[in-house]
DNA sequence: CTAGCAGAAGTAATCGTTTACAATACCAGG
DNA sequence: CCTGGTATTGTAAACGATTACTTCTGCTAG
């Protein structure tokens, strides 16, 4: 119905209905310091009756802390994010609200989200960079609330702020020197876009595989965008010549959409081509045919994102850590 | 570095530095009433060479107006929900911050944070309901903000709130129509909770048209958790006895369950046996044989939402919105 | 018997905005 | 040159919590 009824219940009614002060009211409802038994029983009486809830704003104003975390990553709708969301959440959703934001992979929606976010809403920010804001991170860290880099870091900011990032160089490399070992003669490789730092990272394991492992690999390489559209555009770039013997896709949807092109050419993956993913694609297990692919267990790395968080709201000074978490290569077989 | 320099720059900071009052500053910045040029100038000048960014918490109080919409899902790792959510953004994104957070499926975390969003801290709520907090929304919805319900709606809320659903009866109905036309002698249900009213009314559905169509019809029931596990114990629990000619599975996530089991028990779908799910698979296309599917456009919906939170934040008195979406039967043959 | 103190409750200032209201300046018409 | 209006700007009171500080008990120890 949104029925009138405006003008919330306040500390004050409470107040008066209990015929205490707001300052009682405020002891009991948080404990700060010591009532007597009966007080706390008729302000608590006075809660439940008149049904007041806390008005959030003006506690934050008033206490500056937000109890909520801002959460913005380049993706929403892609499960690795979600599930580095599920692993904060696991960590820091008893006692925090999650703000979420995606940023689509554009540094400006996601210049505009920080400034939204930095309005004194959270009281610390995880957050995996679509690039070209590190001027803004730098100064809502320094100068609004903590910064906890995720998946993403950017040169500029490293070792200035928290941050848990993978390591990419190490499993691009390996994923590379793994399909080497099979024996592959040619090779195409689907890159991320540059602005992202994994892109950059993930690139340069790839080729220095190659250099160090097979300098007479046939190489192709097509600039994708992390999206599934541009893993097929890239299966159809690299199909317009010799198909290469094995594709590999620098993240978990531009696979997906390669694995989809490939399966409706006709190729059976596995044997008719050998396929690598840095990431595992979600029901992959319903597939026919193999994939050999990076580990990348998204939902830890959000629960060390979280205890980071926690350890940086407890001491805003502690020194900065930075975590680089190890992949595991893993081989798929139906 | 997280330095000190604690005490953010506030608008008496501008107004200062600008030579003007706070409330010229607070004109210029809401363009709420005209002011001289070379004031403007000043102002804006200030702004920024201070880098001023305006607190929330002191707009939210004094305004009662949080820029923010919540939502609350059952499970926001599911595609189906992360597309509705996406759906709100599309429509609303550019002025409002979205606080999203997930029940579990569980009616007491649910709870807890209904009350949490309901501390003022946003300016609508879009909830689909694990179910058993009818009381609890429906006061949040007169007391506090309005309530957009999705996906999910309990008779006792029915046309008391805005509300955008599926006609899932009507889906249910069709999807088994569909198979029952495919001459199948045996059929395993599997269902959703039936906390959830849309478990209840696909169930209902289901099991109207096997009456209406197929009285005969031997029928197995299964009462999952709309879970991938729980869709992998009813393919389990039905393979029992003698397998029946067909499954369906009243949710995406059982559906997957269920896929992956057969798989792994050798059977190939469509082949030697039929399966449906109510909703889409994604990355269905991967897979090889055919699925009959409710198709549910989880996005449109989310747009759907979107547009009655603006209306309703525009007009809280308007009249209460109902929307049933109806859905296709999809065939999918690889 | 009273000073002193601890424990419990109340008073009121404060957080950073917005905005009703007051004040001021400027200008045209008489 | 004064009056009344309009266009800008300023002053200060909210918004609803928390919390430093004050006040008021009642009790104990000297």
């Amino acid at each position: 119905m949104t029925t009138p009824s405006r003008r919330n219940i306040t500390i004050r009614d409470v107040a008066r209905y209990a015929g205490v002060s707001t300052a009682t009211v405020s002891r009991v409802l948080n404990g700060t310091s010591p009532v007597k038994d009966d007080l706390v029983a008729r302000v608590e009486q006075a809660v439940t009756t008149l049904g007041y809830r806390p008005n959030a704003a003006a506690r934050t104003l008033k206490t500056r802390k937000a109890n909520a975390i801002g959460i913005l990553v380049p993706d929403i709708s892609n499960p690795y994010f979600m599930q580095i969301i599920k692993g904060i959440e696991d960590v820091m959703a008893q006692d925090y609200s999650l703000l979420m934001a995606s940023s689509d992979e554009s540094s400006k929606k996601e210049k505009r989200l920080l400034n939204v976010l930095s309005e004194d809403r959270i009281d610390c920010l995880v957050l995996a960079t679509a690039g070209g804001n590190d001027e803004v991170i730098r100064a809502i860290d320094e100068k609004r609330n903590p910064v906890v880099l995720i998946d993403r870091l950017p040169d500029s900011l490293a070792n200035r702020m928290d941050s848990v990032v993978e390591d990419n160089f190490w499993s691009a490399y390996e994923l590379v020197h793994s399909l080497i070992r099979l024996g592959i003669q040619s090779l195409g490789i689907i890159h991320g876009p540059m602005s992202a730092s994994t892109a950059f990272q993930r690139a340069s394991g790839c080729m220095s595989a190659v250099r160090q492992h097979a300098p007479k690999l046939r190489v192709r390489e097509h600039l994708g965008d992390y999206t599934a559209e541009s893993g097929e555009r890239a299966v159809d770039d690299f199909l317009q010549g010799e198909s290469p013997d094995a594709i590999i896709a620098m993240n978990n949807l531009m696979a997906v959409g390669a694995i989809s092109r490939l399966m409706k050419r006709g190729f059976v993956i596995g044997k008719d081509i050998t396929l690598g993913s840095y990431g595992a694609i979600e029901n992959y297990l319903l597939i026919d045919g193999s994939l050999r692919y990076v580990e990348q267990e998204p939902r830890t790395l959000g629960k060390l994102a979280g205890k980071l968080v926690q350890r940086r709201l407890r001491d805003p000074d502690a020194e900065v850590v930075s975590h680089v978490v190890k992949q595991q290569i893993v081989s798929l077989h139906r």
